[in-house]
DNA sequence: GTGAAAGCGCTAACAA
DNA sequence: TTGTTAGCGCTTTCAC
C-alpha cells in the first residue's frame, strides 16, 4: 500500500519515442498505418515506461466502456445456496473475458438498491447489461429499460408478454418438465405428484405447466407449491404423503427440492424407486450424484446459457457500433432463445 | 433496444438552469456552498433533462473510481461448488453499496488470466482490489503488488511471510481446529483422525495444524488428505476405515468434506456419533443442519469476512485521498485481521 | 505515414 | 456565493 507512483502518460511514451501522441495512440490501439520502425521505438518506450492506457480517458472519448454489467435481483438469500448463480456467472464472465469485456456486478437486496442500480446502468459506465430478473411483478426491468442500456434477460421476463422487444436466454423448462412427468408416467406410475418451485417466478410456473401438459388436471392435491430449497422440499413431502398416501411417483421442481423429498422418504421408510420414483430439474452435479440414490433428474446447461447471454448482449453492441443502425426488417429483435434440456436417468425413477 | 439518444451533459443543465457549469457541479456533488434558490433550480432542471453525470470524465479528473475490483481466483470448478464464495461476495457487496462503490468481479480461470488481471488493475478502472488468493504458490498475488493497487487479500496469503505490508483478513482456522479437536477428545474419543482440505491452501493448512495443536504427532494413519469436496471425503473416508478401523472420531475440514463421510459411515454401518463422532468446518448451514445427523461444525462468519476486509480497504482509501500520506509512526499498515470461530453443536458429536 | 490541434464531460483553482 | 478557466489523458479529424 505504497504511495501511488503517478502512471506514465500518452505524453510521455511519445516523449520517449521521440514521435507525437497521436502515433503512439496508434500504435497502442493495433498500430495499423504506422510504419515498423515506428511501431517498434513505440512499443519499446510503453515497455519501459510500463504504460498502460487509462480507461476512462479512453472511454470519454471513444464512449465505450468494454464492461458490461451483471444485475442480479436477490431479494432471498436462496439464489446464493443454489449454485446456479455461480455457473451462469462463470459462462458469463468467460464470454466476457474471450472479448475483452470487463463485468461489472450489481447485486441487489431490495426495492432500495433498484434505484441505484438504474442511476448506474443510466450513468454510462457500462455498454450493456445481463439481468436476471427472478420474480414476476419485479419492478427492476422496467426501470432498466428506462435507462436505455442494450440488455438481455437471464429467463424469461413474467411481465412484458411479447410486446415490447426483450431479449432474453431461457432453459426449455416446459418441455423438461414433460419429459420428466412423460418419463414417470412411462414407468407406470399412476400418481404422479409435482413440488413447484415459486410460482411467481417463471421458471416454477414453466415447470408446472409442463407438468400439467402431461397430466392434465389431475388430482389437485398432488401439487404442492414449495420454494426450490431442501428445507421447503422436505416439508412439501410430508404433506404430499398425508394428504395423498398412495403417490408413487413425484417431479420436482429442482434438485434442491428432490434432495429434501428423498430425505423425507427415507425418514418415512418409502423405497426409492421402488414405492416412489423422483425426479428432479437442473441436473446440478454435486447435489445430483451424490444424493442417496442419484437423482434422475433433467439437465440444462446453465453455464452456457450465461454464454449465450453474454453472445447475444455482445453482438448487439457490435452491430450497434458497425454503424448497423439498420434493424433487420424481418424481425425487429430476436425476442428469446430458448436452450433445450435433456432427462438425465440416474437410480432415482 | 433503441438508439442511444445522447445524454445531457452538465453544459446542457447549466443552460436550462440559468447558471454555470461550476454551479451544476456543486450542486450535483452535494450542493455545499451554492444558495438555496439556485439549488433548486438546478435540481428542477437536472430532474427535467433526466441528467446523470458522466462518470468516465468525472475520473478522468479526480482520480477516483469508487469501484473497487474482487479478484477471485478460480483455478478449480469447486469454488463454486461451494456457497462459500457467493456469501463472500454477499458481504462485499452489501459494504460496497453501502459507501457508493461497484463491484468489479475478476474471475481468473488459469495463468492466461493473471496477466490480463494485472494489466486491468494497473489501468486504473479501480481504487483497490479485494483479491481472494486460494493457493500457495499462486503467482497472481505478486503481480497485483506490482500494479500498485491498495490491496486486501482474503485468506492469509500463504507467501510473503509478514515481510511486506500484506493486508488481509482470515478466519481463526487454527483455533476452530483445536476447538473441534478438542470437542472431540473431550467427548472420551481417543483415535480422532482428520480429513484435510487442499493443503496448498492456507486455510486447509493452518486446521491441519490446529488438528496437531492437540493432538500432537498422533498415528500418522490418522491424517488423510482431501479436497474440500463431498466426494473427496469419501473417498478419504473409505481409506481411512481401511487404514484403520478403530477410528472413533472425525474432524473434516469442511462441511463438504463432513458430508461425505457421514455418507460413508452409514453405508459402512457405523453410527454417528455413537461409533464414530464427527465434526465439521464453516458452518454452511444448508449443509450442517440438513446432514443426518444434523453436523456439529465450527463456525466462521464468512459474510462478515467480506464486509470487513471491504470495510479496511475502504478505510485506506479514503487515507489515502485526506491526504493522510504519513503512514502510521508505529505500526506502517495492519498486518492481518483474524476474525473468531465458534463450535456449533448439534448431533454427530 | 505522421503530427498538430480540437475536443470528450467533468472538477477545481482562482477571480470576481 | 458564483463564474471563468484550465486542464485530466485520450482519440480523431485534418493538414502536411
Amino acid at each position: 500500500m505504497s504511495d501511488t507512483v503517478p502512471r506514465p502518460t500518452l505524453e510521455a511514451v511519445a516523449a520517449r519515442a521521440g514521435v507525437s501522441r497521436a502515433t503512439v495512440s496508434r500504435v497502442v490501439n493495433g498500430g495499423d498505418g504506422v510504419r515498423e520502425p515506428l511501431v517498434e521505438r513505440v512499443r519499446q518506450a510503453v515497455e519501459e515506461l510500463g504504460y498502460v492506457p487509462n480507461q476512462a480517458a479512453r472511454s470519454l472519448v471513444t464512449k465505450r466502456h468494454d464492461a458490461v454489467a451483471v444485475v442480479i435481483a436477490e431479494p432471498e438469500t436462496r439464489v446464493f445456496a443454489d449454485p446456479f448463480f455461480a455457473l451462469q456467472l462463470r459462462g458469463i464472465s468467460k464470454e466476457l473475458t474471450a472479448h475483452d469485456n470487463q463485468l461489472v456486478l450489481l447485486l441487489t437486496e431490495g426495492r432500495d438498491d433498484h434505484t441505484r442500480v438504474a442511476r448506474y446502468l443510466a450513468g454510462g459506465h457500462v455498454d450493456g447489461a445481463l439481468v436476471f430478473s427472478l420474480h414476476v411483478d419485479d419492478p427492476l426491468p422496467e426501470l432498466i429499460q428506462g435507462a436505455g442500456v442494450p440488455t438481455v434477460f437471464g429467463g424469461r421476463p413474467g411481465w412484458g408478454d411479447g410486446t415490447r422487444d426483450v431479449v432474453y436466454v431461457d432453459s426449455d423448462n416446459r418441455g423438461g418438465a414433460r419429459a420428466a412427468v412423460r418419463h414417470l408416467v412411462g414407468l407406470g406410475r399412476t400418481r404422479v405428484a409435482h413440488i413447484t418451485g415459486p410460482l411467481d417466478q417463471t421458471s416454477a410456473a414453466d415447470r408446472l405447466q409442463g407438468y400439467r401438459d402431461v397430466m392434465g388436471d389431475a388430482d389437485p392435491r398432488l401439487v404442492v407449491e414449495s420454494d426450490f430449497t431442501p428445507g421447503g422440499g422436505e416439508r412439501a413431502m410430508r404433506e404430499l404423503l398425508d394428504r395423498c398416501p398412495e403417490v408413487d411417483a413425484v417431479f420436482a421442481a429442482n434438485d434442491l427440492t428432490a434432495s429434501g423429498v428423498l430425505r423425507v422418504l427415507r425418514e418415512r421408510g418409502r423405497r426409492v424407486p421402488e414405492d416412489v420414483a423422483v425426479v428432479g430439474f437442473d441436473d446440478m452435479v454435486p447435489v445430483a450424484e451424490q444424493s442417496d440414490p442419484p437423482l434422475t433428474t433433467v439437465r440444462q446447461d446453465i453455464e452456457e446459457m450465461g454464454r449465450i447471454m453474454t453472445r447475444l448482449l455482445l453482438r448487439s453492441l457490435d452491430r450497434r457500433n458497425t454503424g448497423g443502425a439498420a434493424p433487420d426488417p424481418v424481425r425487429p429483435a430476436p425476442s428469446g432463445e430458448v436452450l433445450p434440456t435433456t432427462l438425465v436417468r440416474r437410480a432415482s425413477a
